[in-house]
DNA sequence: AAGGAGGAAAAAC
DNA sequence: GTTTTTCCTCCTT
């Protein structure tokens, strides 16, 4: 099962691998291009695992200037990070030419990630163009975590859900450029003439160098608090990295597990009448569903749940434990749970069913985690699950024109920016509808654009697209749901030709953000800022 | 000048 | 009835 991430504590010359819950940051990174930051971040939110305290300056990069894409081969995970600010946002702050990162690595790649994330992106001192592959004070792990099966991942949120809560990182500040050591800048190309990390040749290379130098840094991993902050708790590394016979060892408790979860699963669908697929939930069956799993395992109710989950299955879905605990602190990463469990299961339903691997199913893109799925491929699963065999298409479809749009990033023109968002409406928006509009604002899978969207619902779909209006409007501080317009004749130009208002202009648009004030929907912010707004909870989510 | 705040009224839904 | 649009005045940056 996935939904656990490795990670490797550093500490002295041991490596002992950590598990945590939650996987937001992975998601983030390998399925949704808007999220792409958030997932880099979040993976520094995972190891780092304190406050982080230069969020603006990470927050100088766009989403255009990042680009991941992840790689399931050779029953291995190779996640590839690449950051060019050839184009880059042009602040004093960072005046990069062309920088690029790239790794490939097996599950320790949220190690170099770190590496990468702590001079070339957060850093406040470090603009990217000066990348040092910092080294590790250990040995990095060759040894690949054999999966029978491809990993599939559960599939980020689209806008909200990877965000590092401000909280999350710091120590930011001690990867300055000092405390990395000449030798392993070799570890840039020096064939590329770009700045170019070439992870291999640093790993290779990596026995070489004794590990007196890098106090700081050394110091500074291991750290262990993020351990204690995340609840993480120690797992031998054999257990990881002892091969398949460990695997094999516990593969009756997973397959009994997933039997389990199986009959839960199948006894829940038919009381509640719902998909066994989480993403072909309705809104209604959202809330049909959370509150069946509250009364499941007796939480706490959850009023206004309608708005702190306004989602339809597919988004829901998308959601990270963060995010649901975020907006249900007491029963949040239970529900969360209960859902990574019903998503893994109809996998491991679809994965046998079809006989094929997951990503036949899931598609590449909805990546849902999967209880590594041979292992247990039983006759009980088969004959358990005849009758669901047809699920998971339509919400493919979707997800797939999203990746489409990410691994083809063509400038689109102003018309076609309009249009962004009658692509998205069917999976984002309708989620966010207020509960008094549920009624004629969220007719399932129209794919037509709304005529009836709010002008909040609009400002977040061009937030959630920071790839094609990210110049127009973005996200200073996602968790606290403040955006800045940075385009107000084009935001504006857009929500007019939304609206089919093409007087429409930025002063009118303004004064119809103020009238969310008093509604509840937005507020000042704490510091006046020109053209920077604020989304009260729930409505930035 | 551009934008922010908010009143008022009309229009749109 | 609610939300948005339109127009407005006054204020701040």
């Amino acid at each position: 099962m996935f939904s656990s991430s490795a990670f490797k504590e550093l500490s002295q010359n041991n490596i002992s691998l950590y598990q945590q819950q939650t996987i937001y940051d992975l998601n983030s990174l390998l399925v949704d291009p808007s999220s792409s930051t958030y997932g880099i971040d979040n993976f520094d939110l995972s190891l780092l695992g304190s406050d982080y305290h230069q969020f603006d300056n990470y927050q100088q990069l766009k989403f255009d200037d990042i680009n991941v894409s992840s790689d399931v081969e050779r029953n291995n995970l190779a996640l590839s990070i690449e950051i060019d600010n050839n184009n880059s946002y042009q602040s004093p702050a960072y005046p990069t030419p062309i920088t690029q990162l790239k790794q490939e690595d097996t599950l320790d790649w949220k190690q170099h990630s770190y590496y990468l994330n702590s001079t070339s992106l957060i850093s406040p001192i470090s603009p990217a163009t000066t990348i040092y592959s910092s080294p590790s004070p250990c040995p990095t792990f060759d040894q690949v975590i054999k999966q029978e099966n491809h990993i599939n991942l559960p599939p980020s949120p689209p806008d909200s859900n990877g965000v590092p809560s401000p909280q999350s990182i710091h120590h930011c500040e001690n990867f300055k450029i000092e405390q990395f050591d000449d030798s392993y800048q070799t570890a840039l190309s020096p064939s590329t003439g770009e700045n170019f990390i070439d992870i291999n040749y640093y790993l290779e290379n990596r026995d070489q160098k004794p590990q007196q130098d890098h106090q700081v840094l050394r110091g500074f991993l291991q750290d262990t608090t993020f351990q204690r902050k995340h609840n993480l708790k120690p797992l031998p590394l054999e257990n990881l990295f002892g091969g398949l016979s460990q695997r094999g060892d516990i593969e009756p408790v997973i397959s009994l597990a997933l039997q389990h979860a199986k009959l839960e699963v199948q006894a829940t669908c038919n009381a509640l009448k719902i998909s066994p697929n989480p993403h072909e939930w309705t809104e209604s069956q959202v809330q049909l569903w959370i509150n069946s799993t509250i009364k499941q395992f007796k939480l706490d109710s959850l009023p206004k749940c309608e708005i702190l989950f306004p989602e339809n299955g597919q988004m829901l879905a998308m959601l990270s434990d963060e995010e649901f605990i975020k907006r249900a602190p007491q029963i949040g990463s239970i529900l969360h749970a209960q859902l990574e469990i019903w998503k893994a299961t109809y996998v491991d339903i679809s994965s046998i069913d079809n006989g094929n691997s997951l990503t036949s199913v899931a598609g590449p893109s909805s990546a849902v985690p999967t209880m590594s799925n041979s292992l247990s491929q039983t006759s009980i699963w088969n004959q358990m699950l005849h009758d669901e065999t047809d699920v998971s298409d339509d919400d493919d479809s979707e997800v797939g024109m999203e990746i489409d749009m990410q691994s083809s990033p063509i400038n689109k023109s102003e018309a076609d920016m309009t249009e962004t968002p009658v692509v998205k409406t069917p999976t984002t928006k309708p989620a966010k509808t207020p509960k008094k509009h549920h009624t004629h604002l969220q007719k399932k899978g129209s794919g037509t654009t709304s005529s009836h969207i709010h002008l909040w619902q609009f400002l977040k779909e061009l937030l959630a697209s920071p790839q094609t209006h990210g110049t127009a409007i973005r996200w200073l501080d996602r968790t606290k749901g403040i955006f800045k317009i940075e385009d107000s004749v084009r935001v504006a130009r857009l929500w007019g030709t939304r609206k089919n208002r093409p007087a429409m202009n930025y002063d009118k648009l303004s004064r119809s953000i103020r009238q969310y004030y008093k509604k509840g929907i937005m507020k000042k912010t704490e510091r006046s800022q020109r053209l920077v707004y604020q989304f009260c909870h729930p409505y930035s989510l």
